[in-house]
DNA sequence: CTAAAACCTCAACATTGGTTGAGGTAAAGT
DNA sequence: ACTTTACCTCAACCAATGTTGAGGTTTTAG
């Protein structure tokens, strides 16, 4: 090869992906992303850190947390990018989740629709009410108290 | 009024909310929900509280923090049920913040449907690349880097 | 060559959203 | 009555996700 694939500094990849320094070394330390080190012991990376951070920061918006994001790398080459098959892998994986994660907050909006139109003056009908409260099971209860729940 | 509004005991409302009695006391200390006492110090929940905290797991579900859930809560009423004007505002504005993250959380699967395509051997086409990476403009670089990126 | 900017490590701190436990009081079942 | 269960306060702790700072080294720009 006549490139080396490390050669970005923390400050470089930093700038880049948005993120300060010090995340970076924590992302490093919490085995998300890896470096080399030049002869002065300052950390060298590889472009592909680039993407890695830039997944992790898309993944988080994702609500996966830093642990998950590591468990699927870990499937990753640690410098190299990864294979279009391995890509493929965890961007499809990634989709399924973001889909799940999509219809659970469309769910909690059509809850929410439902709650306008019954101004929750009901607990009966009410389905936040209702999400949790399973043990509402101790008979009827006073009716007014129901109308002013 | 013929019964009281506040008389659930936190224990009973904790059951059924499905959360700790340490998370009632927790949220009563951030100012989330409220309680007056018995003769014997005791905490007692109006029946709305039950769904002050459906509200607050509902709400955290859409990445609200306690915090902001505080700011709306504290226009409404401590004790009693939100009127429906009230209730309407609420949900209405968490509605379209909901709307946000869900078209957010798309553009977010649209990148990724894209990157599965690209498989990613180029970098001039990945979306996630191009989120943030925008001080990429040092030139096209080594064609070859780009295909390894 | 020198000064500034960037980098290094390690430890402490910050924030959010709670949980756990000690030491004691109140309420409820039998 | 007595015992068990629920409750009280307060403080300490937990885990995730970083940030800040001290004290020292390396790289880079002029």
């Amino acid at each position: 090869m006549f490139f080396t694939m490390t050669h970005l500094s923390v400050g470089k990849v930093a700038q880049r992906c948005g993120v300060n320094v010090s995340t970076l070394h924590f992302y490093e330390k919490k085995g998300l992303i890896f470096s080399s080190r030049n002869a002065g012991n300052q950390r060298r990376y590889a472009s592909s850190t680039i993407r890695r951070v830039s997944l992790i920061k898309a993944a988080q918006q994702l609500g996966i947390s830093l642990e998950e994001i590591r468990q699927v790398f870990d499937q990753l080459p640690k410098f190299a990018a990864p294979s279009q098959h391995q890509w493929q892998l965890m961007a499809s994986n990634w989709q399924r989740q973001l889909e799940v994660r999509i219809s659970q907050l469309q769910t909690l909006k059509t809850s929410l629709t439902g709650c306008i139109g019954c101004g929750c003056l009901s607990m009966q009908s009410c389905p936040l009410y209702n999400a949790k409260d399973k043990l509402a099971a101790e008979g009827p209860g006073p009716v007014l108290l129901q109308r002013k729940y």
